[in-house]
RNA sequence: GGUCCCAUCGUCUAAUGGUUAGGACAUCACCCUUUCACGGUGGUAAUAUGGGUUCGAGUCCCGUUGGGAUCACCA
């Protein structure tokens, strides 16, 4: 049975590459028919963000990545929190100095330090290495402060497969004797992440490819305690240009920030999906039941891809356009609620809208003009194509004042009939009318929709009372 | 700097060693049309570079260039 992890250190956000790596996790789980196991790496108490769990919690639920263990419903392995699992921790550590795996090191942080200044880029050779073991457990039973450093006795080449980088070769010297198990008792990632992948059956361990050069440490450490190592996937970087990655720091979007400015979580998660892999055929609108039907991580790419708002956006639009006319509708009401006072035909809104906007920002911007007319110029009126001017327009909007006054049923088939017969009668071009009804109902160069539906949109009395303003301002 | 990794249109990518190097986004043009969208149709646009192997290389090998990662008591 094929287990992943998630295993996010609760440090703020949750971005976008972030929550790729989760998705890969969970597809390459579920399209086994495996388990998702979520785990809380929070052994740094230093970067812990109040509030940062439920920000992950909230945002896989969002996307409809469920768990099927974690520290929220419990399971097998638990606890699922690692600084819950200190002991643990210790237990292994001090049983790897046993196995000669690791070291008790006694130096200062500074002294750790100071050599390698000294040394510029020197691998740190630690000289508790050599203090006998006997003598280093006198020193931490005397109190002595100390850490345990992992030993790396091999000489050669490791050798690990990745599922998408194929075969690495790195040789152990470039190994460094990292800290396995800090002053306070916590353990490191390159410690506590081995541990706990063991312990909870991991089968598959999928992270960022940064994590590729230390792997072999990793490895060093299973075979220590005898452990079979997991199935590698390494992950490239999502990039925001060329040079550099996807990261909060940079203010560069996060899944909150995008949700929250229009985008719908199923097409975040669709956009991040193809970032990295592909299907092999050409259709690029899939759910995560289709995902799960599709996936397979030998398809994954290995070379870092450039996250484009614009594709995302499209795809949005996408999503937005496949909404039921009712779906839509209540996604916008929440931004109606915020810019409308006055009384408007909002499900009339939401139709005109739906195939116009390709996030539900672009509600905002696209509505603006019905709360209040913008004080625009006379000039609008004028439009090449449509054969107006402000005389035109003038004529026009006062033979239509009474034919629209005058219309029974306030809808956009009525109107457009009314307005279309004046057209005619009058001898002029549709555009004629209906521009300069359009241009006094919103004041704008472009809507979303034309006049009659605009008409529709604001309701009779308004409508008469924009058209009226419009001839006052061309007398 | 050492080590590791990466390299197809601007972007995401496809291509058993044999294709006019395909698709999508973006962009441009046209059609549709009461503006704008939606929807149609079409266009521009890529194998970083130099060698090799081969009848044949985007694909395999080597070098070069460019980029990224790593070298924490962070993950």
């Amino acid at each position: 049975m094929i287990r992943t992890r998630f295993a996010p250190s609760p440090t703020g956000y949750m971005h976008i590459g972030n929550l790729r790596t989760a998705l890969y996790e969970y597809l390459i789980a579920k399209s086994q028919n495996g388990r998702f196991i979520l785990r809380i790496e929070d052994t740094d108490q230093k970067r812990y963000v109040e509030g940062a769990t439920d920000i992950i919690y909230s945002t896989l639920k969002r996307v409809g990545m469920n768990w099927d263990e974690g520290p929220d419903i419990g399971g097998d392995f638990g606890p699922y929190v690692q600084s819950q699992r200190k002991n643990i921790y210790t237990e292994y550590a001090h049983k790897l100095v046993e196995l000669g795996g690791a070291h008790y090191c006694f130096c200062s942080q500074t002294e750790a330090d100071e050599q390698k200044d000294e040394e510029q880029n020197i691998k740190f050779q630690d000289p508790c290495k050599l203090i006998p073991l006997d003598e280093a457990k006198k020193r931490i039973a005397a109190g002595e402060p100390y850490v345990i450093r992992q030993t790396i006795r091999k000489k050669g080449t490791s050798v690990f497969k990745d599922v998408v980088y194929g075969e690495i070769e790195i040789d152990y010297d470039e190994l460094d004797e990292g800290v396995l198990l800090k002053s306070d008792g916590m353990p490191t990632y390159n410690f506590a992440n081995v541990v706990d992948d063991h312990l909870m059956e991991i089968t598959h361990v999928v992270r960022g490819n940064e994590y590729i050069s230390s792997t072999p440490k990793y490895n060093l450490i299973y075979e220590d305690f005898g452990w079979e190592p997991p199935v590698y996937v390494h992950v490239p970087q999502v990039m925001k240009d060329a040079q550099h990655k996807l990261s909060k720091r940079n203010g560069d979007a996060s899944f909150q920030d995008l949700v929250a400015k229009g985008y719908l979580p199923e097409a975040i998660l669709n956009y991040i999906a193809l970032l990295g892999w592909n299907p092999g055929t050409e259709q690029e609108i899939f759910s995560l039941e289709e995902l799960k039907q599709v996936f397979s991580m030998e398809r994954l790419n290995k070379s870092p891809a450039i996250f484009d708002i614009a594709k995302l956006t499209w795809m949005n639009g996408c999503y937005i356009r496949a909404l039921s006319p009712q779906d839509f509708h209540k996604l916008a009401i929440p931004y109606y609620e915020k810019a409308f006072t006055h009384p408007l035909n909002l499900e009339f809104l939401s139709t005109v809208l739906q195939p116009r906007v390709e996030t539900l920002a672009d509600i905002v911007t696209q509505t603006d003009f019905l709360e209040k007319l913008p004080d625009y110029d006379v000039s609008l009126f004028q439009n090449k194509k449509m054969k107006t001017d402000e005389a035109i327009a003038k004529a026009s909007l006062e033979k239509a004042l009474p034919v629209i006054s005058a219309v029974e049923e306030w809808s956009n088939e009525a109107l457009f009939v009314a307005l279309k017969q004046l057209a005619e009668t009058e001898g002029l071009k549709n555009g004629q009318v209906l521009y300069p009804v359009r241009i006094a109902l919103s004041g704008k160069e472009t809507t979303p929709g034309g006049a009659t539906e605009l008409a529709v949109i604001l309701g009779k009395d308004e409508t008469l009372n924009r058209i009226k303003q419009a001839l006052a301002k061309l007398a």
